[in-house]
DNA sequence: TGAATAATTTCAGTTGTCAAAATATATTTG
DNA sequence: CAAATATATTTTGACAACTGAAATTATTCA
């Protein structure tokens, strides 16, 4: 426990009690930022309906939206007229300016990269998508295969790369996403590289990185399942096993800054090795690497064999269908241990909804 | 994933995009409010001081004082000179006016309840604490407990009940503490008490209820290590395993509202059996009746001793100190479950700090 | 065509905050 | 000791963000 200041009714003056919170936090949202987000979030919405929501004046309203149509940022669009309350002067719906940006988001994983162009309203301009080798490159490489990418999405989309307005980039790994660096990712051989900035610099628009759980966390929060709720988690297996968590409408990354790690979570005392070096990690038993370790076994094969993961993988998979109890338990095993990990994740946050992916 | 509003850069209007934050962002803390806080935070503290930062005007500052002081929560203080920087006219130091309220706080636990007085500027007045015998009780008869400690308590203080301002009340289970209910906890027969409600009634002032594992979070913030932390958690070993998590300067609730479960997180697949009829549970290994359950087993004492749990752990300690292999086992094995489940929970969360009480 | 109704805009006023100037209270220096 | 200097606080006038109430506009209904 805790020894409190002087005792007594006295007149000793403590230090001061209460959390230490640091200046200006970035508290607020300006009445202008909130109403152009509620216009975003519903799509088309009138003048009069955002003001009861946000319980503000219709006057502001119309002043806020005056500007934000003078920005170019909303524009007022012909609703068909609602039939039911149709009396009185009609409301004019207000709606995000499509056209007026444009913005890309990549992933990059072990075994492809992916890219698409969404519009201001979020509408899908264009998608595309390469299969690569896995396995780290080169930051130059790296930066390359996303320029070839880029260049190829943008074609599709009829638009110059330089004429997005932002760019946003998920890769796998720990993400600095404040300092736009990469402390460490399965796609790249060097660690700590300024990600963010090295792409910026080679293609001249702005880009963001983040942790690729992270952004499928976003994805979920903006256009999926996770609209309206308040909390839920996001957990993703791939090549490892990560999460992304919503808290309050906004993406929950540990106070280091990184976001977090189901994968390292412990799910027995002493068990399997993982590739962190730990033991009894989720990712030791569930990931397809520890899938493949266990089925190089089941399946007899020689540790030198060839065969790739995933063509172990799919083996292994049809070996289960057709009844072999070995390879079947690998894949009882790994669910268990997946459902440990996951009540865990139940029991701390408690959360409204977690997102399988 | 997630299906996209219609494709192609046309002209169909999507659905919205967006998270859906509700109206009433209890976002911003008006200036008002950050003002007195960093007063309390700060204990004394001079108006210069306190604009720089802030990092609002000093006009602004003194405006805003003049109005606390006008409602009798600050006052300015004589300060003692500052040796250093003697030039100029000298800073007037404003502090928290202490007399000005008085609150009470107390914990419920199986063992003993404790009561605190403590005024405004968050120094000890009184201390009180009655011991009990473990075991739920009805509501009348907590109610009655609480009023007789808090007379106890208020004498020491000299002052009358009455004369609070305030009231809070931790107990240990699960809590709403926006509806002032508790689900469920070990000191209560039923289930679903309004306790908040009905405590206020009884005593005639304003009365606040919590888990008890946050009010020692709240406690580490206000008072002790983790003031001056944005995320940190506080583990509470008692007779179940609780914790609290600070997060962003503020206590975290899961989205229901209620604490987190530290305590039935799992540890072993299908491990030992836990008093919510889950196996495996972190509690199961670590709670006071987790180790007396093994040490009736490794004393090899009849199931049916009449020793109290307390006395069963002092004997089981004992042997432990005098070399019992056994004994030591017991006591080895709970450590190291604890350490798997305050690893999952740096896991997940990512703390600045944690703290063991 | 003239109500009736409802959305939007206009307008004047309040509130919160700031910059700059004024004022207050010290210490130093001549 | 008076003036110069330094620093803290208050005063003053101005600006920006909102608001309430009244006025204006666009429709439907009779």
């Amino acid at each position: 426990m805790t020894q409190m200041g002087g005792s007594g009714a006295g007149g000793d003056r403590p230090k001061g009690v209460g959390p230490l919170i640091p200046p200006l936090t970035e508290t607020q949202r300006p009445l202008r930022q909130q109403i152009f987000e509620r216009i975003r979030a519903a799509g088309l919405i009138p003048r009069v309906t955002l003001a009861r929501e946000l319980d503000v004046s219709p006057a502001s309203v119309t002043t806020i939206c005056a500007e934000l149509i003078e920005a170019g940022l909303i524009e007022e669009v012909a609703a068909p007229r609602d039939v039911e309350s149709a009396r009185g002067r009609p409301a004019v719906a207000l709606g995000v300016r499509a056209a007026s940006h444009l913005v890309a988001g990549m992933k990059l994983s072990d075994r492809e990269h992916t890219a698409v162009i969404v519009d201001f309203a979020g509408n899908l301009v264009a998608d595309e998508a390469v299969p690569r080798q896995p396995g780290p490159m080169t930051l130059d490489e790296l930066l390359t295969a996303v320029e070839t990418l880029l260049a190829r999405v943008c074609t599709k989309a009829g638009v110059a790369p330089q004429a997005l307005s932002a760019i946003g980039i998920g890769v796998p790994g720990f993400v600095d996403v404040a300092a736009g660096l990469v402390h460490w990712s399965s796609v790249l051989h060097e660690r700590n590289i300024p990600l963010a900035a090295a792409a910026t610099a080679r293609i001249g628009v702005p880009v963001t990185i983040d942790n690729d759980a992270n952004l499928v966390a976003l994805a979920e929060l903006w256009f999926g399942a996770g609209r309206g709720l308040s909390d839920f988690a996001v957990v993703t297996i791939e090549h490892g096993v990560g999460m992304g968590f919503v808290m309050n409408h906004r993406i929950f990354r540990g106070s280091g800054r990184l976001g977090m790690e189901l994968g390292h979570t412990k799910v027995e005392l002493d068990g399997a090795l993982c590739r962190c070096g730990q033991r009894g990690c989720l990712e030791a038993y569930v990931a397809d690497y520890a899938l493949a370790r266990e089925a190089t076994t089941a399946l007899n094969r020689p540790a030198t064999d060839t065969l790739s993961i995933n063509a172990l993988l799919e083996s292994l998979y049809d070996h289960a269908k057709a009844g072999n109890a070995t390879a079947r338990s690998i894949f009882r095993r790994a669910g268990r241990y997946l459902a440990v990990g996951l009540s865990n994740v139940v029991n701390l946050f408690d959360p409204e909804l977690i997102i399988l992916s």
